[in-house]
DNA sequence: GATTTAACGTACCAAGTGGTACGAATACAA
DNA sequence: TTGTATTCGTACCACTTGGTACGTTAAATC
């Protein structure tokens, strides 16, 4: 990346490693749950070390939404990119919502967007920002399917993918509660049986 | 209700007008951003008065719940009550969740089970009554229909009951986060679409 | 009038929050 | 060696939270 000798004492703030244990305690608990205090003590890191390096909590949790972006979600916009039939890719993303180990305790995505109000600026705009390239990925791919004549476009593209969004957001929602996996997975399959039978 | 010859100092609290104030607090904010202190200010009431009657956060949080759950919620009891068939009764959902005014904010209720871990005992079980009373009620509502020949069994009462649950908990958590009602509207009749055609 | 009973509310508490002042520490450059 | 640049972390800040100690006030009872 950038290794210009420095001039003053080097840093030790493992920026990785504090990242990490961020993403994971805001993906086990609630975002809103998770103070700075204990992020400090779970990295070991100083608070001012943090500030330092994230400007604050807002910038802290911006850091880990874009990890957590590049790191997990992609694994959805993946399965759009495959441009497979809409079963499958429903099954697909049935399977990351509802069955996948990674997901037990929620998505720190929607858990943040859960709790929009209660975000910095530069997170919120992130979550936003999520939230709309998740929408406009799914609205491609489904007049893409209908283009390719595996779709019928009876509800909207744009309908569709909203509602999509929106049932992945209930389905994770109701894991990180700790709602039976069975029960969540059958509630995802109800919501999109309704895509298939127009 | 009440009357026997009081000894000490007559209170001056009023009861119904703080309950009101706080029920309206919890409805049009999360109830996890309405702090005791802004009850106490928005009501004209000290802290100490507060927890006289109500015993505490908890405890005030369960007398609004209580107080909300005649108030509002058996509405949703009163058309499950009614014995319309399906798409009538699904209609009925759909504009109490998506359309009717009073919902413009979302729900106390759905407010709180989705903060649940955050409540204190009294509310937590409150909460959770409600909950399994609804699902009983659109459980037994389906089944009833199933009898009366206007309802295929093929998705069990029970699951078809608990997917109605979150559905109108999807629509108005969407609400409350300010979502196009039409777009609301859009989500919650493609899904209630589900079961209408299996 | 004196006593008892109970609600009143000011003024406090400890705990926790996000955030920062500042002197010590450690590197490179002159 | 001295100076400069930069990070270090202890110890604090102001503020908010839910909760309470306690002296005061107002009624019924004696």
């Amino acid at each position: 990346m950038s290794d210009p000798p420095k001039r003053g004492r080097p840093r030790t703030l493992d920026t990785e490693k504090t990242l990490d244990v961020a993403m994971r305690a805001y993906w086990r608990q609630d975002p809103a749950d998770v103070s700075l205090n204990a992020i400090c003590t779970l990295a070991g890191v100083s608070k001012p070390a943090l500030y330092r390096q994230f400007g604050g909590e807002d910038g802290l949790m911006r850091a880990v939404l874009d990890r957590y972006a590049t790191q997990v979600l992609s694994d959805i916009f993946d399965i759009l990119s495959r441009d497979m039939p809409p079963e499958d890719t429903l099954a697909a993303l049935t399977h990351f919502a509802g069955t996948d180990d990674k997901m037990e305790t929620g998505c720190v995505f929607y858990k943040m967007r859960a709790g929009k109000h209660r975000l910095g600026p530069m997170t919120r705009a992130g979550v936003e920002a999520i939230d709309a390239s998740a929408v406009t990925a799914l609205t491609a791919y489904f007049k893409a399917r209908h283009a390719a004549g595996d779709w019928a476009g009876d509800p909207p593209a744009a309908t569709v993918a909203r509602y999509v969004v929106e049932q992945i957001g209930l389905a994770l929602s109701q894991r990180a509660a700790g709602h039976d996996p069975q029960e969540v997975r059958d509630t995802l399959a109800l919501a999109f049986s309704a895509l298939r039978r127009p």
